[in-house]
RNA sequence: GGAGAGAUGGCUGAGUGGUCGAAAGCGGCGGUUUGCUAAACCGUUGUAGGGCUAAAAUCCCUACCGAGGGUUCGAAUCCCUCUCUCUCCGCCA
């Protein structure tokens, strides 16, 4: 969340970054302001009710011990009648600081004043691009044919077993799978200095809050429950993306400077209820509620988020590099960032059989927005605590990336060649149909 | 699912109604000593909110001893509810 101080001091600025993301939320600003305001008020009365009472009631004790009793209960009358101004008071300003804070939780990241302008996707603005389109001199299949041909994903099976959107792997697709993950966490943690963390892919309701997935977006989320009990429904969900875990592996924590940076990689299953989004271009792997993610997060001091964020792309484009794909790098415009972000850099990498890049990574700096949600500070030189800054991109999306090896390595004779980075994880240097 | 124990400051751990924001130890920070490190000694050291202020503070005030209620003039301490953690048993990958 933003922090209040600077919604204070810098309204107009905060309107006017808000208003960049084209979403409308800077209307919430004078309401979140009048509530603090109202709330301050609410609280020097109370506070300083408070101190009188506080004080008489040190007298009544003094008096108590003395055993001058008689003073004693005069002066307990006046305290009771303090008391009763106390609680209403209280219970108001208790409502002003629930409203301010239900608005400010609602409230998205402000975008960089770098970060070009922008309604849609279609003004982000193209950083850099990698590598030259495959040519054929054969007419490129789609991942689908391409699967089935190779029998690697059985995708009328798992619509069997789950529905539409999800993927079933088999034989040497899922081996394929597999090491396509471990290659990219063995890049990031051998080369790229990250730690491996597998965490839980089920959370709490805090820690979907401390990313900004709650309160605006639990409907992209599957919610799950114990058994058939509907009481326990909503304590646990089910994570979109590692980002989740990991990003709160430190929440309601005071880290040492020294402990900074902190760089964390994670392979975790991602799932996305995509409610509304049903059927609209779902075929295939490119848009499915389940897939494997590689995670990067990364926690750093404020005045080294903005050089993290490009070595964090540098990090995720490595793994196209070394497995000879073709990509771009963008830099999203204010419409388009998401919610928690200060900052986004997404990685499209070409499929040649869509005849279209996908989106295979999404790097942000989140800046101190979710470290305020989190509740996560570090002690800085001065031994002040300070909210650090969070950043998290994908090393990349599984099943996007997946599409793209399989569409970029097929041959005219329906097999697909490996590249040599993923050889050995492999072991295998092509695959070809089934005889 | 059954039985029991517990939740106090960065950590360990005292504290059963009136200067308790809280003993002590550890850690951290500053200093003395020291060729350097270590040790020793001295001092210091919670968080958040509000006020004051141009801003800030080693200024004033308020709150916080798992969370939320209650009793009382006054609660870490008494009462109620909840949450979580740990141990044992059962079930289970």
């Amino acid at each position: 969340m933003l922090d209040i101080k600077l919604i204070r001091d810098s309204a107009d600025w905060v309107r006017q970054r808000l208003a960049s993301r084209h979403g409308g939320d800077e209307a919430k600003v004078g309401e979140v302001l009048s509530h603090d305001t109202r709330r301050r008020e609410l609280i020097t009365q109370v506070e300083s009710l408070k101190a009188q009472k506080n004080k008489v009631s040190k007298e009544i004790g003094a008096l108590m011990a003395q055993g001058k009793s008689e003073e004693a209960d005069a002066k307990k009358e006046e305290t009771r009648s303090i008391g009763d101004q106390i609680s209403e008071l209280d219970r108001q300003a208790q409502a002003a600081e629930q409203a301010r804070n239900d608005l400010l939780m609602q409230l998205p990241n402000v975008p960089q004043e770098t970060v070009p302008e922008g309604e849609t996707e279609q003004e982000n603005v193209l950083v850099r691009s990698w590598g030259n389109p495959p040519s054929f001199d054969f007419h490129p299949q789609a991942h689908i044919e391409l699967c089935e041909a190779l029998g690697l994903v059985d995708f009328a099976r798992a619509r069997k077993l789950a529905g539409s959107g999800f993927l079933l792997y088999r034989g040497w697709g899922a081996r394929l799978e597999r090491a396509l993950g471990q290659f990219m966490v063995d890049l990031h943690t051998e080369e790229h200095g990250y730690s491996e963390i597998s965490p839980p892919v089920l959370v709490n309701r805090d820690v979907m809050t401390g990313v900004g997935q709650f309160p605006k977006f639990s409907d992209q989320v599957y919610a799950v429950q114990e058994g058939e009990d509907p009481e326990t429904l909503g304590r646990l969900f089910l994570i979109p993306t590692a980002e989740a875990p990991v990003a709160n592996l430190h929440r309601d924590e005071i880290l040492k400077a020294g402990d900074l940076p902190l760089n964390y990689c994670a392979q975790t299953p991602c799932f996305r209820a995509e409610a509304g989004a049903a059927g609209v271009g779902t075929r295939g792997m490119i848009r499915v509620h389940q897939f494997d993610k590689v995670e990067l997060i990364k926690v750093v001091e404020p005045e080294q988020s903005a050089q993290a964020l490009e070595t964090m792309v540098r990090e995720a484009e490595t793994v196209l590099q070394r497995l000879g794909l073709t990509y771009r790098v963008l830099e999203l415009c204010t419409g388009d960032i998401g919610f928690a972000s200060a900052k986004t850099y997404d990685i499209e990498v070409w499929a040649p059989g869509q005849g279209q890049f996908l989106e295979v990574s999404s790097c942000s700096n989140c800046e101190s927005f979710q470290a305020r949600r989190m509740n996560l500070r570090y002690k800085s030189q001065g031994n002040s605590n300070r909210y650090p800054h969070v950043l998290n991109g994908s090393g990349t999306a599984l099943a996007r990336l997946y599409v793209a090896l399989l569409e970029t390595y097929q041959q005219s004779d329906g097999s697909v060649t490996i590249p040599e980075a993923l050889a050995s994880y492999l072991k295998a240097d092509c695959l070809t149909p089934p005889s």
